[in-house]
DNA sequence: GAAAATTTTTACCAGTTGGCAAAATATTGA
DNA sequence: TCAATATTTTGCCAACTGGTAAAAATTTTC
């Protein structure tokens, strides 16, 4: 995916690249709120400050634009989360690192967050084929990961995929679940505190989870 | 909620009743797979095996057909959730006994965590006042028992908020992300066996991360 | 600066949506 | 039995949807 700096492009390119983000930012807002029905395009349109019939210049159909908003958060995530599991690092540390990069995704991404939630609890009947594809190789290899380290005696025997299943979803409902944790915590929104309370607790149950002692 | 046993019920208002419950067993099942834009009442019509026309005398219009599938969701899930936080039974056993109940909420009515999970990942827009006066007191409550253990020295000190939830996330993904699971398994579906391994290592890990010892 | 290409606007449409009105049918109660 | 009540069907519609066709305006290229 061939994404230029801004030096090498001419000002149109740089504008309609600025339109295009404008775009799949109100999309990945209004699809994360409203469902992929529940958001016409007109309303994307409109909150991208542009005619619906303009858009449907940069992104033909619905469908399309769905799609693309899905690339984009699978490869933002993807991202993010491809350094963590190579190394031979202690496997506390990389355990923590996982923790704290899905839940930083979840704060800073939570629209993508979303709309990723929405498609998988619909069924993935849009998106199934990409999940397929994208992330459930790279989920195996985790769980690779962690049953290698308890061959190794490195952490305690546990069920890996289960434990992969539990760090996923307790990381990623800071951001589907944000709020009914906000109703909970009688605040507007969750702060930076909250979060780093969430990846000390976590962090600390996962860790805990594997530890090798009675 | 006077729900009457079918000995002193007509057989008209038995009949209605079946009527009820099949038109929300499938606007439930469809509110979930295709959020509340995405269901037509026609579709809620014929899955139920009755004309849209029809429907609509039962539930004269969409919106109040949502509300009651969310709040029989809400209703089913309380009555399973009430018994639990009462006696001053152990600790250990009280954490295990709440996961077993919600994670067996995920399995039996997977519809109707994921309707409410589509709703509060979309904001809780429209259901937001019941769950603040439904369900958080009911979470509050919760995270006081579990500071009460702490005072008493019965758990280990730690945040009691993020605890309960990250219970939560755990045992409501085996609903909401049941689609993404099942690819990563690389089965048609989850099992009872996995909903066994679920509930072994997320009691598991609960009940770790409040252990008191070193 | 004219031609070519790109972008935006205007006009339009067929299909679907939730739901109203009222007639037709079935059920119940006296 | 007959009238009242409850249920189902038929017919309809205004609003909105995603999308097409083409003209107008703008920008880029030579």
């Amino acid at each position: 995916m061939d994404i230029q700096t801004n030096e090498n492009m001419s000002d149109g390119a740089r504008r309609r690249d600025k339109l295009e983000s404008a775009i799949l930012a109100a999309a990945t807002r209004l699809f994360a709120e409203c469902g992929f029905e529940g958001t016409s395009i007109a309303a994307v349109a409109e909150r991208a400050g542009i005619s619906k019939q303009n858009l449907l210049y940069y992104f033909p159909t619905k469908h399309g634009l769905y799609e693309r908003v899905l690339d984009d958060v699978l490869d933002d995530w993807l991202e993010r989360m491809a350094h963590l599991a190579d190394a031979g690092a202690e496997p506390a540390d990389v355990l923590r690192a996982y923790v704290s990069a899905k839940l930083r995704f979840s704060r800073e991404q939570p629209w993508a967050s979303r709309v990723y939630a929405m498609e998988v609890i619909g069924g993935a009947k849009f998106y199934g084929e990409q999940i397929r594809a994208r992330v459930v190789p790279l989920l195996r290899r985790d769980i690779e990961v962690f049953e290698r380290w308890m061959l190794e005696g490195r952490i305690a025997r546990v069920d890996a995929t289960h434990l992969l299943f539990a760090l996923w979803a307790m990381t990623q409902s800071y951001a589907d679940f944000a709020a009914q944790m906000t109703l909970v915590l009688g605040k507007p929104e969750l702060t930076a505190t909250d979060f780093e309370d969430a990846e000390r607790l976590i962090g600390d149950m996962v860790v805990r989870a594997v530890a090798t002692d009675g």
